[in-house]
DNA sequence: TCTCACACCTTTGAAGTGG
DNA sequence: CCACTTCAAAGGTGTGAGA
């Protein structure tokens, strides 16, 4: 299966190449040594932790720093994937995923999407779900997701609209969310919609519920991951297949800054309901009047035309069209739905409402809708209608146009006709000058919207858990779409437009990995995940089962279910973190992190806690955000197919080993793993700025010049906070194993 | 800018009911 | 037993006052 934009697999990447930055080398990429961190030897460990806290590593802004989008799959220390763009495997390209809420996220993200975090955590809205094809039905994947800095600024919203206000924040500590599911067959996968929506967010540093840490004010970007592995033990040695939805980029925000932006979130979020229109009392007030909105746009055509023969007086038209027209767009809404209020207010009434929102109109609006949401009205409504449909219809008649036009007679004919019908003639009562026509023409742009809300709605709810809800907007809003596509077919979207994202977007938004892996690269990942852990036994704190029980309560099913067993982990800055056992230890009982990740389970758990790598993940972030325009507005985004999420590629070649290549046999050799590792405690502690003796028990190859030194500590001075503190931490855990 | 209590809402699951 | 309904608790929202 080859989705129709991956056809040409390297367009993408010509297209990266001509945006790369101009010092941009494939050649020094390849040749620079990559840091991949993560994998720690235990006895780099502070005691109790799962991995130590790193000194901070150089962002991306570094101008040392440059990031290769398209070769992320670079040097894992021991293991080196041969992978060359024009080597891609079939596996690779068949795999395609689609934002399944692209059109809510996109409404969004006009408007600059704001999310809120709290310090107990809230959802992202719109949830972040995908729909993934072309996978290997029966291999089985680990899917996730994480949230990066999309770049390296801190925001205020000045003047109705975000702008940088200064340098970012020190990154919050990483952590990735794994979806609940995982792992879980290709099959399974692709059969449903893998929906991220119990990812949480917070801006609480201390979080103990592995939610996602954010900034206030700071730009993100949620990026999805497709790791095949059957074990999440494996995860450290899989690649990640990631993707990067351009429009999922937000704002986190402690309070919504944007009033559009709350009102979007008001309007689709089912848990906003209770602030529609102030309240329930009312919602049922607010759908009408929205009804009555969209109405008016429905007749807003008419109008316009009438409009316009105004102004070149009377002309013989063909009247009886447009009236017929008409009479089909008022008439068939009502006539299905009697319940609905019979008064429906006229276009006329809503062009005066919304002229100047007068609360005149708006509360004989409201007169209307409370008295005709009794039942023993409906008959009388029903009537009404009738009434109304007749009135249009004398109206036809009595218009002598043709030809579409209307004149101002016409207009003032419906005006009429809709105060009759009313009964509010004589308030509602509105020549429909120019005024008004402007007015008309703005609440049709609204109407637009207001259309495209509902369909977002139906299609946000439309999977899994929200299916419900799903019906049940859709029930609601059924009728404002079905009378918006059945109707006025000129200021209508196309029918495609209202059917759903999927059908109305094939979402182009194909992906397919940067590269491929060598035919024996699998294997070799899964031979390398059967080996001895670097970590020695032992590390793993003890006194668990009672840590575990002062988690949560809400965590612990979860967990149970998720995992057989659970463990806490001691952070080195003295977080206890929950640690499922799949992810913390081998059969051997020896914790280890993924890239320094702190992974979550489905109700976001943390595992293991890394804040000295957050640099890791901002320079990836900032990477993909300096490539984005390269790629991601290509509408062709590739994924990226590496072996951690976070590789940082380090121009200066003393901070890392790569250890040893991989060996021709395609055995990954161990020691190269723990040189690798080995590698990480010696920046951990050269940068820390401690003399502390190196770690590293395998190998004295590991180079650590004293440039690397000098810029690692320039480096360091620029953290502050709660990063120095966590590096002192971490580095007096360091000296004490060192000490050992 | 952030935190918190609050009202309002949806979701969830247990309990009850009837076939 | 199963399906369905009812109900209460839990949890997800934005708001607005206060820090």
């Amino acid at each position: 299966m080859k989705h129709p934009m991956v056809s040409e697999p390297g367009m993408a990447y010509t297209q990266f190449l001509s945006h790369r930055p101009s010092d941009f080398s494939v050649n020094s990429i390849l040749t620079q040594p990559q840091f991949f961190p993560g994998i720690l030897p235990a006895h780099a460990l502070p005691n109790g932790a799962g991995i130590a806290t790193l000194p901070m590593f150089p962002k991306l802004t570094d101008p040392h720093c440059h990031y290769a989008p398209d070769l992320l799959s670079v040097h894992q220390p021991g293991i080196r994937p041969v992978r060359t763009l024009d080597n891609q495997s079939d596996e690779d390209e068949n795999i395609v995923v689609n934002l399944e809420t692209k059109d809510l996220w996109e409404e969004f993200h006009k408007r600059g999407t704001e999310m809120v975090i709290t310090k107990s955590g809230r959802r992202m809205f719109p949830s972040y779900k995908v729909r993934v094809s072309g996978l290997d039905k029966k291999a089985k994947y680990i899917l996730l997701m994480d949230i990066v800095a999309a770049d390296d600024c801190r925001y205020k919203f000045h003047n109705s609209r975000w702008m940088v206000a200064g340098k970012a924040d020190p990154e919050m500590p990483k952590r990735m969310y794994i979806h609940p599911d995982s792992p879980c067959t290709g099959e399974q996968w692709m059969q449903k919609v893998v929906s991220f929506h119990k990812l949480k967010l917070t801006n609480n540093i201390s979080d103990k519920h592995g939610f996602t840490i954010l900034n206030s004010m700071h730009k993100y970007q949620p990026r999805f991951h497709i790791v095949k592995a059957n074990d999440i033990l494996k995860l450290p040695w899989s690649q990640f297949r990631t993707y990067v939805f351009k429009e999922t980029e937000f704002i986190a925000v402690t309070a919504y800054q944007n009033e559009k932006v709350t009102q979007l979130k008001i309007d689709h979020n089912p848990f906003a309901k209770g602030f529609r229109e102030n309240g329930a009392g009312k919602r049922e007030k607010t759908r009408k009047m929205q009804q009555t909105s969209l109405e008016a746009s429905e007749h807003r055509t008419q109008i316009e035309s009438t409009m316009n023969s105004c102004n070149e007086a009377s002309k013989h038209t063909d009247q009886a069209e447009v009236s017929t027209s008409s009479i089909k767009q008022y008439s068939e809404p009502r006539v299905g739905h009697v319940r609905e209020p019979p008064v429906v207010l006229s276009p006329l009434k809503s062009v005066s409402a919304e002229a100047n929102s007068t609360t005149r109109i708006e509360e004989e609006i409201d007169v209307d809708v409370e008295s005709n949401d009794r039942d023993d009205e409906e008959e009388t409504a029903a009537n009404e209608l009738k009434l109304r449909i007749a009135a249009l219809e004398e109206a036809k008649d009595a218009m002598g146009e043709k030809d579409g036009d209307e004149n101002s007679s016409a207009d003032e004919e419906d005006n009429d006709i809709f105060d009759k019908s009313l009964n509010n003639s004589s308030t509602i009562e509105r020549q429909c000058n120019e005024d008004d026509y402007m007015q008309l023409h703005h609440q049709q742009e609204d109407n637009k919207v207001r259309k495209t809300n509902s369909k977002n709605e139906q299609t946000n709810y439309s999977d899994s858990e929200e299916d419900e809800e799903s019906t049940k907007y859709e029930s609601r809003n059924t009728k404002l779409v079905t009378s918006l596509s059945k109707s006025s077919s000129s200021s209508s979207p196309s029918p495609s437009s209202s059917s759903g994202i999927t059908v109305q977007h094939p979402t182009p938004l194909a992906f397919q990995p940067a590269g491929p892996i060598s035919p024996s690269h699998h294997s070799q990942l899964h031979h390398l995940a059967q080996q001895p852990f670097l970590f020695y036994p032992g590390q793993v704190m003890p006194g668990l089962p009672n840590a575990v029980q002062s988690l949560p309560a809400a965590m612990l099913p979860v967990a149970s279910a998720t995992t057989a067993h659970a463990q806490l982990l001691q952070s080195p800055s003295g977080h206890t973190c929950f640690v499922p056992h799949h992810f913390s230890l081998n059969a051997q009982g020896i914790p280890y992190s993924l890239n320094g990740q702190v992974f979550a389970g489905s109700q976001g758990y943390a595992v293991i806690s890394n804040p000295a790598l957050n640099n890791a993940a901002a320079a990836a972030a900032a990477a993909s955000n300096y490539y984005r325009g390269a790629i991601l507005s290509s509408q062709q985004n590739r994924a990226r197919l590496r072996f951690s999420p976070y590789p940082l590629p380090l121009t200066s070649t003393t901070m890392v080993t790569t250890g040893t290549p991989l060996s021709a046999s395609g055995h990954s050799s161990i020691d190269s793993l723990q040189s690798s590792a080995a590698g990480l405690v010696t920046i951990a502690n050269t940068s820390a700025g401690a003399s502390l003796p190196q770690v590293s028990p395998v190998r004295d190859n590991t180079p650590v010049t004293t440039s690397a030194h000098n810029e690692l500590q320039s480096i360091q001075k620029l953290v502050s906070g709660l990063e120095q503190q966590q590096e002192k931490m971490a580095a007096g855990s360091l000296t004490k194993l060192s000490d050992k």
